[in-house]
DNA sequence: CTTATAATTAGATATATATTAAATTAGATG
DNA sequence: CATCTAATTTAATATATATCTAATTATAAG
């Protein structure tokens, strides 16, 4: 049901030490031992909360031996001009309050440059990215036509992604598998993250 | 501290009890005790949650003899655009995923007008309204030239107000006594809530 | 195969919180 | 003042969760 998944958002956000490791990532990425020596818990805790924090999909997570990196999700990072990221963001950057990150400036105009690039002027997408971070950004960009907060139908959503490209098979599998949406009997709902980004470009 | 805020707020929504008391409330107020029998809980229950709901605005009271009925936020219901409000609201009216609330249409052209019929066209406000409605809809109009997450002195919030009206004063002591922001030792900060409207309203 | 490092798991503890029943308070009315 | 109703407070309980220590697992390197 929809109601756990806002509840389990939610509390993935209540809890002060999550909100600081966060933080923390925003500065860039770090593994379970730099995290736990910053934050003065053991790294059990660090675990304990990169499992919540990943099960509502707000890290990443990349092995390089047996050392474990955590990131930001991206989308989070892209999404910081929203008010709670936008406190993350600054907290980790020691910013004045009142300053913009160039980032949040340098990231707005890489994500217009991919969208012109990728998409005609019609709107329809010509193909799709090979680079990660370019194919995000389109995904990004289709998924803002979708309504937050309401199911679809995998008839649906084919149809939807049909506005944009042919290949709706592919796409489709693409927004699961960056989290983008969910699937559960054959329906697809928007995850709670990407609702966020969304309130965000609203207009 | 800023961060013990975003935590409450989350708090606040991250128990289901709460989400259904608000998808309640969406479909009109409705005291503790009808609540209470609604959702298979005592009246106590309904004391406790009403407190965490109070405290992040999310709901508004009022007394009529000794019973108290409970409506939200005015501006949480307008603010049901966004993913969870959306869900909040639907659920209440066992509307059709796919469709739009009527409401929604009313209340963004009521905006509208309001907006129009307050501003010039350069932008700044002829004069405050006296109906509670339209005063709502024009704070939140100025609230949202402000930037969500960051502090502001009383000085700077002064000259942001005064870009809008002279009477930076009374201005100012609206946007608390409505709960769009608070004031601690000097430093005024946007209210969570309002943050969150905020970021469904940015282009 | 042994050793080293990072992460996870398991078990224990403490704190927080959701809930209830019972007692109390607040307000209205006779 | 007695009574009624709604709400709150208090105290108790149960569940959840944040944290730690100690044991275990995973991966790499000698």
């Amino acid at each position: 049901m929809q109601l756990d998944k806002i509840v389990a958002y939610h509390k993935a956000l209540a809890d002060p030490t999550r909100i600081k490791i966060l933080i923390l990532l925003a500065e860039g990425e770090l593994n379970g031992q730099v995290l736990a020596e910053k934050l003065f818990v053991t790294p059990a805790t660090i675990t304990h909360h990169a499992a919540k924090l990943r099960a509502a999909s707000l890290i990443h997570e990349r092995r390089e031996k047996n050392t474990i990196y955590f990131s930001l999700n991206h989308y989070f990072i892209n999404a910081y001009g929203t008010a709670t990221a936008n406190i993350i963001y600054k907290n980790a950057n020691q910013l004045p309050e009142g300053e913009d990150h160039p980032m949040e400036d340098h990231n707005q105009k890489l994500k217009q440059s991919v969208i012109s690039n990728f998409f005609t002027a019609a709107g329809r997408l010509q193909h799709i990215p090979a680079q990660l971070k370019k194919k995000l950004i389109v995904l990004e960009h289709m998924i803002g036509g979708l309504e937050p907060g309401r199911s679809y139908t995998e008839k649906e959503i084919n149809e939807f992604i049909k506005q944009y490209h042919d290949d709706f098979a592919t796409i489709r599998r693409e927004f699961i598998m960056h989290q983008f949406m969910s699937r559960e009997n054959g329906i697809y709902t928007m995850n709670p993250l990407e609702m966020w980004m969304k309130w965000e470009t609203l207009k």
